[in-house]
DNA sequence: ATGAAAGCGCTAACAT
DNA sequence: ATGTTAGCGCTTTCAT
């Protein structure tokens, strides 16, 4: 209750200068004399002085903070994606106010104002598509926003991506080696990142000269158990192999076959999307497009703050390589 | 370029109030006549008005906004953790200021320093331990702060745990039935929260009349690697079984001991401690101690919420129940 | 029930 | 190189 907080008045005074020279001082402006810029820095020490950022906010009309939305930051993708954004975030000295969306496009619209209204320099976004009621949102906010990780076909906003289609088309075709009938297991296919996934399965497909099958289509929620309840259907399918678009749902289905006594990859092949650490948790690990999740990440952070600096930016389309890795479920 | 944002002068101008009456209204001080507020939210909404938190925050000297540290939001322990406090924040309309500490002391305390700038109204606290340099700026700090998932021996914060040391015991006398020699593995044991689980460990011992020897103590970095590569020397101590303070380190060992054809259960019993979605993820499943990470989250950041409203607490230590889930790698 | 006015702590012209 | 002075958009007494 004692001392309340020191301002960058009781600075100015104690250093026998104005509040503008100590604002000078504290923000690395050169137009200071060495000597009273010591003076102050001096002061400054000693008696704790602490800038209020809020203040610097509301003056300067700028935050330094970003806004995450996040459809859950439990999810492992979701958090390596996280990691990278905070890590270049930190690198260019802003902050994240991290919300959790639950994919839900209400709370989605919801925590996007909410950020607007705490004054958020820029925003990143992290799901699995932008939906309409969000693009209007977008649009008549004032702040850059980018997206990573999902596919915006209107490229309103900056993004970070990596070529969902020809990694679907390379994954699929090390399984159209040795078998005839292969299962696509997408999220949703109205998202626009899972269309183009199936693209590439279609082609790959096409190019082995493989019947494109409705049946073998599936369509799961992004986490472990879908994939545990999946397998079931995939097996009737007969299908002998998977192309997965989700770590955890691959993990679930592999486990799912495990427990049935499915020897994988001797009966059944299998290809993740993700490369998280799930990918090699598992037993037998899986093969995988490798996908640099916390570049995705640390790039698209990049990306916003130039966005926000308003540097030129030759695309603000970003497409990363990938590769694909094989590990022990597939031949 | 063209209309800049509403401001509550603006609707006080268009509604015919004082500003002082459109704040009222906004913040739902009753003292309001139902026909003017109705006016006034008609014109807030007319006009789009959305209040500049940060004009807020200067002017009350609350930000809703709550700093969380964490050590790695990539890991799923914390990420869970941080989902936990997030539900329970949005429930209390604050926001998160997430960011990641590394583990590193210095980092941590910088960080720390920063959530203060911003003025955050309270700070959760995730690691390992609380080192004596945080502790300093904790001190002199006026905001509350809690910890959630680690042990502060000084009590000088709020803290939300379970009972590790009896945790650890029942977890090790599932081991001890059929085991001679036992490892246990944890995080560095300067953490009070491994010596907590180490005292557990040699109880369960003792009780079962099993010596204590010193070369089956592992100290391994929280991580999956560090998990693989401990194997062969646990190995070599000649244990049987072991008890593993993390997951990630835990299926790290579990893939090591399966690569080399060393048969979980029967050969060797293993269990672990978090219950995270990892534990389900291997083949065989681990055995594990199931820690309400989510709730040690939630009800971590529902301590907050009471500590900043200056409410009675009864108890600002907080021990959650735990129960001790078998699986499938132990027998 | 409503209004007037004084800050909150800082930045950023604009002087000098 | 340094100081003066308006604000930034809101909350919050204190009047009325």
């Amino acid at each position: 209750m004692s001392k309340d907080s020191i301002t960058i008045y009781d600075v100015a005074r104690e250093a026998n200068v104005s509040m503008a020279t100590v604002s000078r001082v504290v923000n690395g402006n050169p137009n200071v004399k060495p000597l009273t810029r010591e003076r102050v820095l001096d002061v400054i020490t000693r008696l704790d002085y602490r800038p209020n950022a809020v203040a610097r906010g509301l003056a300067s009309k700028r935050s330094t903070t970003i806004g995450v939305i996040i459809p859950d930051i439990a999810n492992t993708y979701f958090s390596t994606l996280a990691r990278g954004i905070d890590d270049v975030a930190m690198m260019y000295k802003y902050d994240l106010i991290l919300t959790d969306s639950d994919g839900d496009p209400l709370k989605e619209v919801r925590v996007f104002n909410n950020l607007l209204a705490k004054q958020v320099d820029g925003i990143v976004l992290l799901g699995h598509r932008v939906t309409d009621a969000l693009r209007v949102e977008i649009a008549r906010s004032r702040i850059p926003v980018v997206v990573a990780g999902l596919l915006d076909p209107d490229q309103q906003v900056g993004s970070v991506n990596i070529d969902y289609g020809n990694a679907t088309f390379d994954a699929v075709s090390l399984l159209t080696k040795q078998n005839q009938k292969i299962a696509f297991v997408s999220g949703p296919l109205i998202d626009p990142i899972n269309e183009a996934r199936l693209a590439g399965y279609e082609k790959a497909l096409k190019k082995s000269g493989l019947d494109f099958q409705e049946h073998l289509i599936f369509e799961a929620n992004y986490n472990y158990k879908a994939g545990l309840n999946i397998a079931e259907k995939i097996i009737k399918s007969g299908a002998t192999a998977a192309f997965v678009a989700d770590d955890q749902v691959a993990a679930g289905l592999l486990n799912s076959l495990f427990d049935q006594g499915i020897k994988v990859p001797e009966e059944f092949e299998l290809i993740t999307s993700n490369d998280s650490i799930i990918a090699q948790l598992t037993r037998p690990a899986l093969s995988s497009i490798m996908l640099p999740i916390y570049d995705l990440g640390a790039v698209s952070m990049r990306l916003l703050t130039k966005l926000i600096n308003k540097e030129e930016v030759d695309k603000k389309t970003i497409i990363l390589p990938y590769k694909v890795k094989e590990r022990q479920s597939t031949k």
